[in-house]
Order: structure tokens, then C-alpha cells, then sequence
DNA sequence: TGAGCGCATTGAATCATTTCATTTCATGCA
DNA sequence: TGCATGAAATGAAATGATTCAATGCGCTCA
């Protein structure tokens, strides 16, 4: 127990220098050298003291990432495409999961700062500006996942979510539909602003296509499943053909609905499109279109900025990374027989 | 920047012991000069550095939790109650994703034990014997979860799995149904098979009724859909009048194949129970029954042997905790009319 | 007045690692 | 043989918070 490199040079009979330079510059080691000392420390079931090291080094080996719903796909993927990028360079990412309560979030901040990580990934509640200013006035590299801004303060990495808006609706338009409705809310979400912008400029590039607007109060499977017993009940004239969800919840919810109880079919009588390809999303009753966004992609490319700025914090420009979101079909939306 | 307890110590005009005695003993320390402490801490933006308390205390202020999946719901309230139990005692957890993959499970198990955590908590890939060695070689406490064992070196803490499959079926006779089927797999998950012997139980219990054993290659909502659609075939005297799954995504995918194609009903033709009670079960299209485990409760238990552990780890008795679940009765097992 | 008490404060030592200026030593070359 | 070279190894210093034995100080009471 409680082995440190001073019993390890002991035992091999050399100096903790040596110790320390086998574990860290081994080429700048005799071979003969290297091998004492590593048998010393697997004889001693030596295990390096990771707060020590920390200590001397002014800073932790560990990135802070924190997300807003750790049960969330979309984000265990971005996880992981960050802890993939992390490993490269021998850092470890520390995962806090907010459940989009601010509190929590500033605990994970207080915790990461007192651990003196190398910077922190995160996806903010709300506008978290106070918490945003207090990590730059500390000059904490910060990277915002999931999260467009045009503060220089700071990078951002996120996903063009008017462009995959965009992808939803001009494929409905391009199978056939024109009577297309958008379901999600709140509107202050700025995902769900920003793909029914999108949603928006697709069908004003087509003459005889319409768009409502049909809101909900939170992007859950039972929000979906009300509006979709609504969209039911109504007459075939007011009815859409055609469902872009401002998620794959919703979009679920939605199908349930429609598709259960009643004489419409999907996509027979009403084309659902999904965002964010969840794996429920293909194992659906009727598989969902959707539109995907390169999780993992974004995960390790904040890792990257991260890290750039960790590197040179006052030469590094801060940079906006937005990714193209990509569309993938499924049986929800085949055209119209 | 860098601010120490130096720094704050020369700012207040006292020395840095009293500094360290008003983060940790205020009470030790006059009023007045605690002020001017907290004063100086405040102008120059002070955070302790958790490196060098930890080394000093010989051990870090975290707990390690290796969980199988972090987007499996049941894994997500269980790390909360441990998070929650361990911010009693001023500890965090740290989060460690295995994935069902006995490499990562090493790699965090690794980096914990670098970083001198109080202990681990974990839910083992396989059965982990060289790993869990390793851990009781060491002297590190671990206590395992969602994972009975009548090892002696560990503690545990787990739902009794047995009892969960015999509510379950327990219920479905009561409610008027005799050809049981439980559907899930591969049986050498401990949970498939405790579940299915207690359902065989309670089967055995009653004199005219059967259970039929269905297996699944995994447990999610796809193979679900297979094993209903395969089902929903049969012929009426063939067919079983209650399914129980071994958890809510595959009862889940057994709803969508039954009841949305055919004229087959849940729970008029077929009753359906599933396990885990997700967010989900409540929200399909017919609300479904379910086992509830007691997740949080779970990760506040584990928390709390392993620090009793962790307190005195050679008179502290290692104890196996089991807890009992509990039936959550909904729609897709109402009696048959 | 001075001994005795207790509260408040002090600061050197400690934890384990890394770094780097210094030392050691073998080798090659004149 | 004497000297220069450079690779290898050394060990003291530094990192920052905590602890604890020692000290200071104000007060009471004889």
C-alpha cells in the first residue's frame, strides 16, 4: 500500500529522478536501467499518485464536459467522440450530466475549477451568462457544445439546425407533400427556432406548399402523442400530409397516434420526419426519417479547440464550428402511392 | 490567477494555518478575523486547489462509479442517489461509462485507482473475477451494484430479481391469465434468469397454468417486435394470454408488433408486463405495467457501505444488501373483459 | 503583581511527483 | 597520459493545502 516513486528507487537501486524519468522520458534512460526500475515497480504494485503529479503540474489531466441529459443519445455520443480525442493526448473527460437544472451545472463548474481542468466542454442552461462570464474573467479555456453563439469569448461547436430544418422539409416537399406542419416547442429552444426557420425556407421556395406551426410545451413522446390525437380528429381538408418533429420523441409520439387507433396510415396518409436518429428511431413500428447530426464528430472536434486554446490561450482565435446535419430515409416518409 | 493560500493569507495580514482553518474550522477562528479571511478570499477570486488537498490527505474527495450503460435510465437515477449521498459527505462522484466493455471498465478502474478515490462502486462486465481481484489486493473498497454475489470481500447492493419476476407473473395470474410466456435473453444475463425463475415460481404455484420460455438474443425493443410478430402468427390455442418481458424495451417492441397490426389487443387478447418502469413504459401508446426498482435508492445505499468501509475497512462487515421490488400496475394488464 | 488558564494564531513539516542544474563516469581522441 | 565530450544518473527545490506543536496574548484570581 501507499507506494510511492521514493520506495520504487529504493528498491531499484537508483534515484527518483530515475524513477520519474522512466515513467515519463524512458529513452533518456539506459535500457538496463529501465527494466530494474520497471520490475521494482511491478514488485511494489506501485500505482502513480495522479494528485501529486496534478499538483506539480499546475493543472489536472482531465477535461470537464458538461451535458444537460446524460440519457440522451445525442450526447452520450458526443461523450464519447470527446473522451476518444481526450485519450490521445492522455486526458481523461470528466462527465457531469446538469439534467438542465443550473444549479447542478454550477456545482460541476465550481467542482472542475477547484480540480483545475485543462478546460471545460459544455452545453449551458438557459443563457448561463453569469457562469460564461465567470470562466472567462478566470481565463478558463471554454468550448460551447451544441450551442451557436457569436460571443468571442469563446468557441462553439454545433450542428447547422436551420440547414437540417431545411433537409426535413424539402424532402417532404421533393416526395409529394405540401400541406406540411411543424410539431415542437418551446419556441425559445433555440433548436426548435432554428429548424423551423429552416422548415420555414424550404417552403417558401415552393408556391403551393403551407406550413403550420403546431406547439408543444416540452419535446417528449407524450407531447407528441396529444398533438398527434389533435391532428387526428381533424377533417381530411384541414389535416397535413406531412410532420416534421422538432425531435424523434416527438416524432414517435406523433406516430403512436396516427397510426394506432383510426383510419390513417403513415406514410400513407401523413409523412413523419424526425430530428437527431436515436436508435428508437429505426426500431420504431413504422421506421422514422430523420435527420442526424455527427455526434461524436462534435464531441471530439471541441476537444480539439479545447485544447488549441489550452495550448496558446492568447494567440488562439476562437472559432465557431457548425456542422452540416445529414438526412436519412426511412419508410415514414415514401412517397405517396 | 493562481491565487494560494499564501496569497490570501499575506492579503488578510494572517497566516496561512489560520487561512486553512477558516475553510475548515471557522469555528476555531474569531469572527473578525474570519471576515478579513473571507474578504481577501473574495478580491482575489481564491479556489482551493483540490491537488494539493488530496495529497496532503493521503486521498481524493471522489468515488469512483462504473456503470454498464449511462443512457439506460435505471443507471442514470442510480448515480444520482449516489451523487446525492456522497455530496452529504462533501464527496463527488466520478462517472465512468463502461459500455458493457471490460476494456473501458479497466481503464476507469485504472484512473480511479491513480487517483486515490475513497472507492469504487460498480456494476461488473462479465463476471470481472481478475479485475475484482485486483481491487481486494489492493485494499481498494468496492462495493457492487445491480449485481448479487456471496462473495465475502465485496459488499453489494441489488434488487431481488427473483421476487421482481414472481410479482410479475404473480399479478398476470391474478388477473385471470394461465398460458404464460416470459421473453427475453440471452439467459446468462442475471437478470433474465433470476426473473424467469421467479416467474416459474409463481407458475408453479397454480394449477393449470404454463409458462413458455421465449428467448432473445438482446434486450431492446427490435427483438421485441420480432418475438410479437412471431407471436401475433400463432393460432389462437397456441397463442399465450400474458407476456412478461424481461424488461420495458422489449415489452415495448411486443406492444407495437401486437397491437398495431392484426386484430389482436393488449390486454384484451394479450396482457403484457414489462420490467425496469423507464419513462417510456408509462408513455407507450397503451401505458405499460412494469417492475419498479428503487434506483436512487440503490446508489444511496451503495455509497453508504462504502464509506462505512472506507472508515474502518477491517472491522466493517461486508454486507449484501437486496433490496425488494415493487409491481407498478398500468392499462396493458387490465383484467380480461 | 504575577501565576495560571485558555483561546487564537503561527509556521515549519508533510504529502508524491517532476524538473533541472549538477555530478559521475566511460569513451574517444590527440 | 591527459583532456574533452556527452550520456546517464542524481537529489534538492518546488508545487499548495493541511496539521500540530509551539507561541502569544488577554484575562482572572489569589
Amino acid at each position: 500500500m501507499g507506494m510511492s516513486v521514493r520506495d520504487v528507487a529504493t528498491r531499484a537501486g537508483v534515484s527518483v529522478g530515475t524513477v520519474s524519468n522512466v515513467l515519463n522520458r524512458p529513452d533518456k534512460v539506459s535500457p538496463h536501467t529501465v527494466d530494474k526500475v520497471r520490475a521494482a515497480i511491478d514488485e511494489l504494485g506501485f500505482v502513480r499518485n495522479d494528485a501529486a503529479r496534478q499538483l506539480r503540474a499546475g493543472r489536472s489531466l482531465s477535461i470537464g464536459l458538461i451535458v444537460l441529459d446524460v440519457s440522451n443519445p445525442f450526447f452520450t455520443d458526443v461523450a464519447r467522440g470527446a473522451e476518444d480525442r481526450a485519450a490521445e493526448d492522455g486526458l481523461t473527460v470528466l462527465l457531469g450530466n446538469s439534467d438542465e437544472n443550473e444549479d447542478r451545472e454550477a456545482a460541476y463548474l465550481d467542482l472542475f475549477e477547484k480540480q483545475r481542468v485543462h478546460g471545460v466542454l459544455f452545453s449551458p442552461v438557459g443563457d448561463a451568462q453569469s457562469r460564461l462570464d465567470a470562466l472567462h474573467r478566470r481565463g478558463i479555456p471554454t468550448v460551447l457544445v451544441d450551442r451557436p453563439t457569436t460571443d468571442e469569448r469563446f468557441s462553439s461547436v454545433a450542428v447547422d439546425d436551420v440547414a437540417g430544418g431545411y433537409l426535413a422539409a424539402r424532402h417532404l416537399l421533393d416526395t409529394g407533400r405540401r400541406r406540411l406542419a411543424f410539431v415542437g416547442g418551446p419556441r425559445d429552444l433555440h433548436q426548435v427556432a432554428d429548424r423551423l426557420a429552416g422548415a420555414t425556407n424550404a417552403v417558401d421556395e415552393t408556391a403551393d406548399a403551407t406550413l403550420e406551426y403546431i406547439a408543444t410545451d416540452a419535446l417528449t413522446v407524450l407531447q407528441g402523442r396529444q398533438v398527434g390525437e389533435a391532428i387526428r380528429e381533424r377533417d381530411a381538408v384541414e389535416r397535413p400530409d406531412a410532420l416534421f418533429a422538432a425531435n424523434d420523441l416527438v416524432a414517435m409520439g406523433l406516430l403512436q397516434a396516427l397510426s394506432m387507433v383510426g383510419p390513417l396510415t403513415v406514410p400513407g396518409d401523413v409523412a413523419i420526419v424526425g430530428y437527431d436518429d436515436i436508435d428508437f428511431a429505426s426500431a420504431a413500428v413504422v421506421p422514422l426519417t430523420s435527420i442526424r447530426q455527427p455526434s461524436a464528430l462534435i464531441g471530439s472536434t471541441a476537444v480539439d479547440l479545447l485544447l488549441r486554446e489550452a495550448e496558446a490561450p492568447d494567440e488562439f482565435e476562437r472559432q465557431h464550428v457548425v456542422f452540416q446535419p445529414e438526412l436519412v430515409v426511412r419508410d415514414s416518409t415514401a412517397p405517396k402511392v
